[in-house]
RNA sequence: GGGGCAUUAGCUCAGCCGGUAGAGCAUCUGCCUUUUAAGCAGAGGGUCGAAGGUUCGAAUCCUUCAUGCCUCACCA
């Protein structure tokens, strides 16, 4: 226990704490320090404080000590704010808080008079303050703060304690996040929640989270989509519904993914891929509005402008203008062999059109496409849960929004055939049966409830996470989730 | 999982061809009543990521491991 505490603590805790006692000053007293003012509302309506007192709490993170006087910087609401404080405006005890107990990364509380100092830095010349929280760690050195990432996400309240660009990150996500959900509810959808933790994983072709329920004595998966849930609900007369939540998938790390990630789906019944990229533009059209202020985003070196209408191509369009590959000839495997052998490209997947496919789109298609744009028309075998533009078609309306070379968005008319969906499903187990361990699971109770009549519907997926990545020009995913994933380890 | 790079004081980083471990910030002690990366003078602070090996001698060279980042592969 006592080498515990002294590993976690120091040595020279407990001589802290009695001299913070000597000068009666608690570490940790129980004041919670209300009627505050806002340094934020100090700072834009100067004018209004100017002269008057003001009481104001945060953490102190510079001190510039003069003698018998000195200024401190203190973060309060996200905003820094300095403060004055000098012998002679002060009790005694007061002044011997401020310059010796109280230390930077401390939080405090100060009452004092508002003024601009001769450099007209708005600042509190302060009577009085008092301890509120005492920090036993140092802060980072304050000119660099902390650049060794793994310790920013570790210890990420250090990274948005230092690092004021990384607190607008998470302030924009939050506004785009903001965004999105009030112009779908101004657009009449109701925002519902489906469950995590499910006994059939499905709505994607992705690898799950395996867990267990112990009552139920039973395997539980963490969802990798609410997509089946979703269109439950379209079937239960809950016509335009939408979900902001987590899905989860069980797959590689990396610049632009993480094994649980943030995902918006929205179904509408009586919709289809058509009003999906409409709505899909009016989302891009509100974040623009409100969380951007413009239209144009730095990403990845290019100038994009997020401002719809956006631009669409078929996929087959694409493939000829980006790849001068002909899609529906990929279905061939010497031709595609050919193909892939002049472009010095290799396929680790066993041969089909869909993987062939899958794989130029990747490679040498995506990456041209900076500026927002819809690919629309997808080949049936890669969309299990979409609908055949036509009774005997091998192709799906089914669109993708790509920006930045990223996928940002998915969306298809949904197959409300619950025939063909349990031909799909067959189908998806057999390749199952072959070793695809993405494929889709076999939904039974998904086709019960499409016997009961799933509405014609439009579905739409946004990865909000490459959204945020989008809007503030980041390119790793790890820098738009405040704690993504890390290996374990005990330390920190 | 494959390949490349990194790990030195609380933080940010130097440390050359192997020869007793360095700076700035932070901390502590003085001085300093409008500074803002405040300043001046002084002090303390290290199992050089871990374990082996080569060597008279290793932060430095070699091997293995750990962790992170980048890159490749797949889902948004």
């Amino acid at each position: 226990m006592s080498e515990k505490r002294k590993e976690l603590f120091g040595p020279e805790i407990d001589s802290l704490i009695k001299e913070l006692e000597d000068h009666k000053t608690e570490a940790y007293p129980l004041i919670h320090f209300n009627d505050r003012d806002s340094a934020d509302d100090i700072k834009s309506n100067f004018e209004q404080f100017e002269g008057k007192k003001v009481r104001v709490a945060g953490r102190l993170i510079t001190k510039r000590l003069h003698g018998k006087a000195g200024f401190a910087t203190m973060l309060s609401g996200g905003v820094k704010l300095q403060i004055y404080y000098r012998k002679d405006a002060m009790s005694e005890e007061a002044f011997h808080r401020v310059k010796k107990l109280i230390s930077v990364g401390d939080i405090l509380g100060v009452e004092g008079t508002v003024f601009k100092t001769r450099t007209e830095e708005i600042t509190v010349e302060v009577q009085d303050a008092v301890l509120l929280s005492k920090a036993l760690s140092p802060l980072p050195e304050k000119w660099h703060g902390i650049e060794n990432v793994e310790v920013r996400y570790r210890q990420r309240y250090l990274d948005l304690l230092m690092h004021e660009d990384v607190r607008n990150v998470f302030y924009q996500r939050f506004k785009i996040i903001k965004a999105i959900r009030d112009v779908l509810i101004a657009e009449g959808y109701m925002e519902v929640e489906t469950p995590t933790l499910q006994d059939i994983y499905g709505g994607a072709l992705a690898k799950p989270f395996v867990t267990f329920h112990n009552a139920l004595d039973q395997e539980l998966f963490l969802r990798i989509a609410p997509e089946l849930y979703l269109k439950r609900l379209i079937i239960g007369g809950l016509e335009k519904v939408f979900e902001i939540g987590k899905a989860f998938r069980n797959e590689g790390i990396s610049l632009q993914h993480n094994p649980e990630f943030t995902i918006m789906e929205l179904y509408e019944a009586y919709g289809n891929y058509k009003t999906m990229m409409s709505i899909t533009e009016k989302i891009f059209d509100a974040i623009c509005t409100h969380a951007l202020n413009g239209n144009e985003v730095q990403f990845k070196g290019h100038t994009i402008n997020c401002r719809p209408p956006f631009k669409k191509m078929t996929l087959e369009e694409a493939f000829q203008h980006y790849a001068s590959v002909d899609i529906h000839q990929l279905c061939h495997q010497e031709y595609t062999r050919e193909y892939l052998c002049k472009e010095e490209m290799r396929m680790d997947k066993p041969f089909s059109w869909a993987n062939a496919v899958d794989e130029v789109l990747k490679k040498k298609v995506e990456p041209h496409l900076i500026q927002p744009t819809f690919l629309y028309d997808y080949p049936l075998p890669l969309s299990p849960l979409a609908k055949k533009k036509s009774r005997d078609s091998q192709w799906v309306e089914r669109f993708q929004l790509v920006v930045g070379g990223l996928e940002v968005g998915n969306a298809f008319t949904e197959l409300n055939d619950p025939v063909d969906q349990y031909e799909r499903f067959t189908g998806q187990e057999e390749a199952r049966s072959k070793g695809d361990d993405e494929a889709h699971t076999f939904d039974q109770a998904y086709i019960e409830a499409m016997k009961f009549g799933l509405p014609p519907t439009g579905g739409l997926g946004l990865g909000i996470d490459r959204i945020v990545m989008l809007f503030t020009g980041e390119e790793s995913i790890r820098e738009v989730l405040l704690f993504p994933q890390l290996r374990k380890r005990e330390d920190i």
